[in-house]
DNA sequence: GTCTATATACAGATAGAC
DNA sequence: GTCTATCTGTATATAGAC
C-alpha cells in the first residue's frame, strides 16, 4: 500500500473538476492534462486511456466511503443525523468523488452506475439497524439522494435550494422523529 | 396555438431517448436523426441548431409540467401523495422531459438547470398550503428528489432501489404524517 | 517521466441538389 | 421538406524525441 505518485492525484483532482463544473463532455484528456499542468502526453503515462482515468475516480471513491462508513459508525449523534448532515455539499473529496461518478452515470458509464449503486447498498446496511423498518430506511436515503441530487444540478459550488443551517437540523430532527428506532 | 408537425415531434421523441438511455454525449444529431428516421439535413430543417434542439425539450417540459399542476391540484388522494406518487419513473412524457433535461443540465446546459430550478419552485408553491412548515415542504421536495435521482441513475428503464407498490403506499403514508398539515 | 507531432474518427454546421 | 456532400473543429490515442 505504498502512497500514488503526487502528479496522479493532481491529475484525478483535475478531472474530477471539470466533471463537476462542467460536466462529462468538457472533462476531455486535454482540458484535464491542462487544468492539472501537465501536457497530454504527461496525463496518459499515468492513465492509459480514458477509461483507465474513469477508473481512477471509481477507485478513489471506493476508498473514500471506506473512511466515511468508519466515521459514520463512531459519529456521537448517531449514524443516521451523521449521514443526512454529510449528505449536503461541504465539498470535501467524499462529496467531490460523487459527484463526478454521479455525472459518468449519467454520461451512461455502466462502471459509474454500478459503483454508485454499490455505495448507495452499503450505506443502506450500516444504517438499517437504526431505522424502524425499510420504509424509514427508505426514507432517509431518499431524503439524502434527494440533496445529493440538488447538488448535482447546481454544480457544486452555487448552493442550490437545499436546507441549510437551522433549517437542515429541523429536517434531521423531523426524518430522526418519523424513521429512528 | 397549432399543433406542431409530426416530424418535430418524432425527432424530440428520439433525441429524449438517447438522452435518457445513453446519455447527453451519445445524443448527437446524427443519432438523433437516425433514430428519428430522417437525415440530418431533415432535422436541420427543423431544429436549426444544438440549441434549438436542446430548446425544443425545455418548451416541451414547460408544456407537461403545467399540465400536471392542473391535475396535482384536482387530485382526490390531495396533492401531497399525488406528487410523491408521481415522483417514480412511470416513463410517462412529463418523466421522459424531467429526465432528458436532467441529463442536459448535468452536462453543463446552464439554460436546462434553470429550467429544472424553475419547475422545482412551481411544485413547491403549489404544495406548499398543504405542508405544516417549511421543514415539512423540505422533506416532501427531498424524497421526491431522491426518487428522480434514482430513476436518473437507473437509466429510466431499470428499475432502480425504488420503493414500488406497497413500499410506496407506506413511504407516502409516512411522509404524509409527517409533513402534512 | 514528460514532451511534441500526428493519425484517425466523429462532432456540429453549411451548401446546394431534388 | 428532405436529401447528399462537404467543411471545420476537436476528441482519443499512438509514435517517438528528449
Amino acid at each position: 500500500m505504498s502512497r500514488p505518485p503526487l502528479a496522479r492525484e493532481k491529475v484525478l483532482d483535475a478531472f474530477e473538476a471539470i466533471l463537476i463544473d462542467d460536466g462529462e463532455r468538457a472533462a476531455t484528456m486535454d482540458a484535464t492534462a491542462r487544468a492539472a499542468g501537465v501536457s497530454k502526453g504527461g496525463l496518459l503515462y499515468h492513465f492509459g486511456s480514458k477509461d483507465a482515468l474513469e477508473e481512477g475516480v471509481l477507485e478513489r471513491l471506493r476508498t473514500l466511503v471506506a473512511d466515511d462508513l468508519a466515521e459514520m459508525a463512531a459519529s456521537p449523534e448517531g449514524p443516521i443525523a451523521y449521514f443526512l448532515r454529510t449528505s449536503v455539499m461541504q465539498n470535501d473529496p467524499l462529496d467531490r468523488a460523487i459527484l463526478s461518478t454521479s455525472r459518468l452515470a449519467q454520461a451512461g458509464r455502466a462502471g459509474a452506475g454500478e459503483a454508485l449503486r454499490g455505495v448507495r447498498e452499503q450505506w443502506a446496511d450500516a444504517l438499517r439497524p437504526h431505522a424502524k423498518d425499510e420504509t424509514a430506511l427508505d426514507l432517509v436515503m431518499l431524503v439524502s439522494d434527494g440533496l445529493y441530487f440538488n447538488n448535482a444540478l447546481s454544480g457544486g459550488s452555487i448552493p442550490g435550494p437545499v436546507p441549510q443551517g437551522a433549517a437542515m437540523d429541523a429536517l434531521i430532527a423531523l426524518v430522526e422523529r418519523a424513521a429512528k428506532k
